[in-house]
DNA sequence: ACCTGAACACCGTTCAAGT
DNA sequence: ACCTGAACACCGTTCAAGT
């Protein structure tokens, strides 16, 4: 056999399978989601996959750039918003990727590629806090440390499970402390 | 054949299988150690954990009880040092465990027995660092909060490469802005 | 009670072969 | 260029059987 399913489509497919993955990635964590079930939710054999990305980890990483240039794009809309509500967004945002960004630590140390995407996007992430930082009164010096810790709180509140009122909580206290 | 390779050390057995493990997880983590290797370097057949542990989890469980009680003797060693050079001391420690903080947060969703491992254990650290707090100066309220902020900085710095100093400043500033 | 060999289901990945 | 079936090596875990 070895039909092409599909020869109307030529290009398409392979962002067919980024989605794809993207759903189930976020629902079910990179360990839970197999390659075979990717591959059938896509509408293609198992190795298909592999004529699209090299391995397992490059399919997370071009949903990692999907998640995150979507995430951008949130949160250019909450331009004129205070700080606080943006960070808040920004964490109700990340969180409805499921253990995205568990996976992410969790692989850095098994794929080289996912370690370099991870350190490309602390330190975008890192700049972007910064910036804010400064922009919101805090010593230019002073900023590079408090975003560090900034971006620790949150990574923290995204690690850990809390309520809603918890989790401003903590939130606010960070931005008091810094901001005191 | 199923001959027992040692009837000598009937107790030890389990004991040192957790040791071998503490080793390999150390220093490969959890995902890059078989249960094959365990086995291997415990000198008995791979199935043969399985009548000392339920599974894989339950064995990182074991190490990770050997690795916090001895970091908790540690600790104690210290009481009398200022709170700074514990709290260096103890991210030095932990660090040296390799990856397995990391790797509990990756296992906490596919094992109930992770996360409950894990619950209990960030509320014993919780109690700590409140406590710790409050000896310090710090409003009980505000320990409560101030102690989360804290710990997740903690675990920012064991989750992210460092140099030395570096972490110093991160922490000395994450003191700075909860004693200010 | 303690331990084993053999097997099972599953997984990520490869390869030679098809269109 | 794009896709597949079949196979490979490996993994955690189970089971029936041995002492």
């Amino acid at each position: 056999m070895a039909r092409n399913k599909r020869h109307l489509e030529p290009k398409v497919k392979k962002e067919e399978i980024e989605l794809v993955a993207m759903a189930l990635l976020k629902e079910k964590g990179y360990d839970n989601t197999s390659m075979a079930e990717i591959a059938r939710s896509a509408g293609v054999a198992a190795n298909t996959i592999y004529w699209y990305f090299e391995n397992k980890d490059h399919v997370l990483i071009a949903v990692l750039n999907r998640v995150v240039s979507h995430a951008m794009e949130e949160v250019i809309t909450q331009r004129e918003q205070p700080l606080r509500t943006r960070v808040l967004k920004l964490i109700a945002q990340v969180e409805s990727s499921g253990s995205l960004m568990t996976d992410v630590h969790a692989r850095v140390r098994h794929s080289p590629k996912v370690q370099a995407w991870h350190d490309q996007f602390h330190g975008m992430v890192e700049q972007l806090a910064v910036a804010e930082l400064v922009n919101a009164g805090v010593g230019p010096d002073e900023a590079q440390l408090d975003a560090k810790l900034l971006i620790y709180v949150i990574e923290g509140l995204l690690a850990h499970p809390h309520k809603l009122q918890e989790r401003e909580q903590i939130i606010d206290q960070a931005l008091k402390r810094i901001f005191a």
